[in-house]
DNA sequence: CGTTCGATATCGCCT
DNA sequence: AGGCGATGTCGAACG
């Protein structure tokens, strides 16, 4: 069962390569996943293991059974059954290694006790600097290595975005009000780039702060600080209006409103 | 190399079990897919698909070769090779369904084309309510199908956190302060829950706002909102201080700082 | 349930 | 490289 497999897909322009071991030994295991990061390919690796992490912050994690995905532009992501965040995991850009380590005493320089320091370990590990911080997995058996190669061109195209809510205002701008004009999207201010700017039929500038689901009173404070700003920044007496566009602001940010004398305006995204 | 194979770890209390299928005809995948969610087994699925998300927003990925990971808390995580985050997701609480389609015209009831409708399909779905909201992913070509079953009864044990920020503080007042009295955490606010609030040595009110890493503008904002909503909140002609805690501030942070009366005292969640 | 806020947030854009 | 804000943010604590 621990004979390496390597299978390509028949049919394609490019075709798609697994290569798989269950239950290796370590020391094949190290020399699966080293070539599968030499081949910049997708990894992954099912075995019980401790985790540990430092940098940022510090993390440790007892020995248990978890999913490992190495992939080629340096990220690593440490799964457990549960959760769609993973438990430990690293940006890309690290620099993944594999080392098989007779006793796991040595795994770590200066690492606290793993499950059981005396067996052989693998260790797993993925750097990088800016912030300086590293991931480390030990295993002490490992169940599963698989190393994907495949062909991934496309692009994903979303909707019901901000984007797509900036786009609403600006082709029909009588939805936030009658006789609203729109004069600049991502107008800098001091306090950061509003994203609509533009007056009212009274001629009065009107700063439109927009969020594409239901706010609280962190936006609130955004569109205050915008507002504030540029009332600075035109430095007359401006009587500058803001404009918070959402599907809906909880009482919180409602009570906010009113008190930093603000407005809402009602509007989704997408017109469904 | 369609032929099923199961293993199981030869020691240790709870043996974790690897079922793994390598291009497997669509219908067999199907019906180790099942059998891995019926066993509440973590399940992976490396293969060729176009990927469909509606509920918050929508989006449409075309075909190309990804890695699907179905967890048995409902969880639903599709991967490419590139990327911390998965390009589609679905968060717990799903519940997972696989089915076979002849004509993959069939696969959605209103969907647009996919890669080849005319072949048959393997299609996954993960759906839930609250936001309604449904991932579907099909495949056209499957080169690896496993199931997983583990162990791990353990939980993450992390430092460098806010809390940790929070016990220096209360431990060694000090560190805020000479003469600073920590009176309460989480006090109770109309504008929410203050992190730290206590008094100094001439006895005025102190709101500390604690944050682990470097601030930016929202930091300002959010301490101005506890120090506004306090100040009526004991109605007295109440003289209330701000201070923000974290390690450091953007330009534009320090401005708004003094903009706003408020102050900053430089601390790491840790001591290194 | 909804609200609020933290996070090793990540990610993309722009200076 | 750092600042800044969006995100289908996710997740937890609390009401």
């Amino acid at each position: 069962m621990t004979s390496p497999s390597s299978s390509s897909s028949s049919s394609g322009a490019t075709p798609a390569r697994v290569d798989t071991l269950e239950h290796p030994a370590l020391a094949d295991a190290r020399d699966a996943i080293a070539d599968g990061i030499d081949r910049e390919a997708l990894v992954t690796v099912f075995g019980r293991c401790t985790v540990d992490y430092d940098g940022r912050a510090s993390s440790h994690l007892e020995s248990g059974d978890r999913h490992v995905m190495l992939k080629p532009d340096g990220a690593s992501l440490v799964h457990t059954d549960e959760g769609q965040q993973p438990v430990n995991w690293q940006p890309p850009g690290c620099e993944h290694s594999v080392r098989y380590v007779e006793s796991g005493a040595e795994a770590g320089d200066d690492d606290g006790p793993t499950d059981d320091p005396s067996t052989p370990r693998l260790v797993l590990e993925s750097d990088r600097s800016t912030p300086d911080e590293r991931l480390r997995v030990s295993f002490s058996r490992i169940f599963q290595v698989s190393a994907f190669a495949g062909s991934d061109e496309t692009e994903l195209a979303l909707s019901g975005t901000e984007e797509d809510l900036r786009q609403r205002i600006l082709e029909e701008p009588s939805l936030l009000e009658s006789g609203f004009t729109p004069l600049a999207t991502e107008r800098s201010t001091p306090a950061g780039a509003v994203d609509v700017y533009g007056e009212d039929s009274a001629g009065r500038a009107v700063v439109v702060e927009l969020k594409r689901r239901r706010v609280g009173p962190d936006a609130v404070s955004q569109l205050r600080r915008y507002v504030d700003a540029l009332e600075r920044d035109l430095h007359a007496d401006a009587d500058v209006r803001g404009v918070l566009v959402a599907p809906s602001v909880t009482d919180r940010a409602d009570r906010l409103l009113v008190e930093h004398g603000l407005e809402f305006v009602s509007l989704e995204p997408t017109a469904d």
